[in-house]
DNA sequence: GGCCAGGTTGATG
DNA sequence: CATCAACATGGC
């Protein structure tokens, strides 16, 4: 579901085909490349990131890894439910709230899938029914920022036209949005792709791979990533992520370190 | 059963 | 400012 339309992507030998229930007209396509930010040369961003061995094994291991532009409400109240929640178990979160207060659209195979609820419907909710979607001591966050938003203390509109320290500095206004949840926004809803989300996969990360014999907190972290990572740092931030959760991730699971 | 998960908050030194 | 427990819920 993308802005409320039901869309299916086929990676074939060519490249990905796309399907979709749309209302615009049938040939266009730029909400499409817009989302999946097809204008973005992948290239020239990889080139901005800098030359150590782990970038470059991480730009290998990640051929062709993409960042989405995601409507930022959407993105908001998702990272928002995603504090000390596994990726699954936040998939489960997200996919119980639009089962339960979206709006029902077909796709072209005639199912009904469920498009992600609206501000209004969020703010009308009780915390109880909130919380019968699993997000626990979540619910209030989410309540209280639908809230905020439907009596304009932040405009979510005019976030995008900020830079990036008053916009981060905006969405952290926001209950249960801090530091590492206003970023996620910021680089996945803004497109401020100096944004560096610090979560406990890339303090790892950067931990094990840049610092293997010193011990810096979060805080000198955050600090190196700032300077380091360059204009794109966001970018480099999901090839690290990913890099590390489906390379380095899963030979330390087996043991029980604490870096 | 204990520990941990794409963190944030509010209370303490 | 730095540290720390509490916060729901589910999986392993």
């Amino acid at each position: 579901m993308i802005r409320g339309r039901w869309v299916r992507l086929v990676e074939g030998r060519g490249g990905i085909t796309a399907a979709a229930m749309t209302s615009a007209k049938a040939d266009d396509w730029t909400w499409l490349i817009e989302y999946l930010q097809l204008n973005v040369n992948l290239s020239s961003v990889q080139q901005s990131f800098p030359a150590d061995d782990h970038m470059k094994k991480a730009i290998s291991d990640c051929r062709g890894l993409r960042l989405l532009k995601q409507e930022p409400w959407e993105c908001l109240a998702s990272f928002i439910l995603s504090s000390t929640k596994q990726i699954v178990q936040i998939q489960q979160i997200v996919a119980l709230l639009c089962e339960r207060f979206g709006q029902p659209v077909r796709s072209l195979r005639a199912e009904t899938w469920f498009s992600f609820p609206t501000i209004e419907r969020i703010a009308a909710l009780s915390e109880a029914e909130l919380r019968c979607c699993k997000m626990g001591f979540r619910a209030p966050y989410l309540k209280g920022t639908a809230e905020m938003i439907l009596r304009g203390e932040v405009n979510l509109e005019s976030i995008r036209t900020m830079d990036v320290s008053t916009a981060r500095a905006e969405l952290m206004r926001f209950p249960g949005v801090g530091r590492k949840v206003a970023d996620c926004v910021l680089l996945f809803a803004y497109g401020f792709q100096q944004a560096f989300p610090v979560d406990v996969w890339i303090l790892k990360a950067i931990k094990q791979l840049y610092f293997p014999r010193r011990r810096p907190n979060a805080k000198k972290v955050l600090k190196f990533t700032e300077s380091y990572f360059g204009p794109n740092a966001g970018y480099a931030q999901q090839y690290l992520f990913h890099y590390m959760r489906t390379r380095i991730g899963r030979v330390d699971r087996s043991r029980n370190d604490k870096n």
